[in-house]
DNA sequence: GCCAAAAACGATCAAATAAATCAATATGAC
DNA sequence: GTCATATTGATTTATTTGATCGTTTTTGGC
């Protein structure tokens, strides 16, 4: 699939009950993973090599423990906690249509910074209006370029004249955007006023797709502000706790819509002592 | 069977861990370490061993405190740890000088960042290529407009065209330089090429003072390239670890210099009182 | 100063864990 | 179907860790 990463839907599946399994423990250890998931150890220790290069864990010998973000938890509007494997799922899956070579543009939001996490390392370039995206993307090798503009903390986002000034001189071959409310009667909608602008010129100044990620719990909502029609979206990507009646509706306007699972349905054989 | 030291990742970065808790707090302790890390405090024994055998810190009975190397620093380009005290006093004198009102420029570097702490909450634009700007200001009511352009990492500022683009539209009444060198001969000069381009153009931009921040260490200093004239800087804020005779060539040349009073060497025990 | 108790240390060893390599299998593109 | 790639596991080898020893250093009383 992709030259650096691709993750295919099992492993990722894999990946993301470790998580919740975190969430609800804070640590766990490969051989207990491993007998739960009925694999090696060696394919546990990979998986939570890789979730540790995406900076969700941190290893220790014989297992992994959950990051703690602080700082991060209380300022962000949109929670990070909130949804986080929903997310998580999601920025993989969002990750993958990004090829080498090309220019994304992403916005602000936490479910964009799921997708940064999955672009660490990609010969790519990244384009976007989020302040903590220097953070995230750390020693990362891709090459992050940062509008300006006005910063406003609740959302660590960047807005204003300066931005859009900034955007206009991007030529983008994908645009990857956040998003507070999917609804198929009011399109995109937005919280903060001053991000409609800017995910309209995001829009704009992209030749290729334009791609909506949104999890389950925003499908069918409206926020405050509308932002981009839907007929200028190409791709929603979601998750299964998305309401499918809204999703069916949604389709009918031509939108390609790829939900992600969440919830387990292929569970291991074996699977003593949890839950 | 590493190529020079055998350390698997998990150590390395266990070891890593050890040495930002030391940039913070000076010195560590084995008990404290291994409760933090949940490993025994032999491994922490032979960790801090390990790093002492490479000259990162100094052993002492029941933990180990951090050797400052001031000759050639590979790791960080500037290390925020390192007079540190001295950069805070220069920060709080530096902020002094912007009034209410005011739209002051910064630029990158770790004295920038001091400066920064010192303005929270003033009723004042800041303008800045210092991507750490945000984390730092947090909720400050202070404006905060970031200029865009490529990041990064090892020096957390940003450059290029979009980043010149955002300052030619700005207006301002100050401008505070941090800067690796500061000489009566050389002028001021940069680690990083791109900043040079940063810095003059923040001069052009500015109406009123240019004034540039240095900690004692970089006074008399040539770093790589050659950034702002002399002529063009009104006032230097340093402290009184710098060289006098250098201060006094810089005098000499209509610099107006003040030099902030830093208390005999900073002991572990005794934290200075400012704030 | 001296001495004893407590804490920290170092060496050695065994068990657990990780890394590297190669081969088998599954997956998806064409 | 073929081909390329991704994923996984078996095997072997190396590393990491903690327990248990005895030794050294520090601490606190005298």
């Amino acid at each position: 699939m992709n030259s650096s990463n691709g993750a295919g839907k099992i492993t990722a599946q894999r990946r993301l009950k470790y998580l919740t399994q975190l969430e609800k423990r804070g640590t766990v250890r490969v051989v207990d993973l491993a007998q739960a998931f009925n694999v090696s150890e060696i394919t546990v220790r990979r998986d939570l090599d890789e979730l540790a290069r995406e900076g969700l864990v941190e290893r220790f010998h014989g297992g992994a423990r959950l990051v703690e973000r602080l700082g991060q938890e209380t300022l962000f509007e949109d929670k990070p906690r909130l949804h986080a494997v929903e997310k998580d799922v999601i920025g993989a899956v969002a990750a993958d249509f990004v090829k080498d070579d090309q220019t994304v543009l992403l916005n602000g939001g936490t479910t964009s910074l799921a997708i940064l996490r999955h672009l660490k390392d990609r010969n790519i370039r990244i384009v976007t209006n989020n302040a903590a995206a220097p953070a995230e993307l750390g020693e990362s090798v891709a090459e992050l370029i940062l509008l300006g503009g006005q910063y406003r903390n609740k959302s660590r986002s960047l807005y204003g004249d300066l931005a859009l000034l900034a955007l206009s001189q991007v030529h983008a071959s994908l645009c990857i955007l956040g998003s507070n409310g999917v609804s198929a009667r009011t399109g995109l909608t937005t919280s903060v006023y001053a991000e409609t602008a800017i995910n309209r010129m995001m829009v704009e100044r992209c030749k290729g797709d334009v791609i909506v990620v949104a999890d389950g719990s925003k499908i069918g909502a409206t926020s405050n502000f509308a932002g981009v029609p839907l007929d200028q979206v190409n791709v929603l990507i979601t998750d299964s706790t998305a309401d499918e009646e809204e999703l069916n509706a949604l389709r009918a306007t031509g939108l390609r819509v790829i939900v992600c699972q969440v919830d387990g349905e292929a569970l291991p054989a074996a699977r003593p002592h949890y839950e």
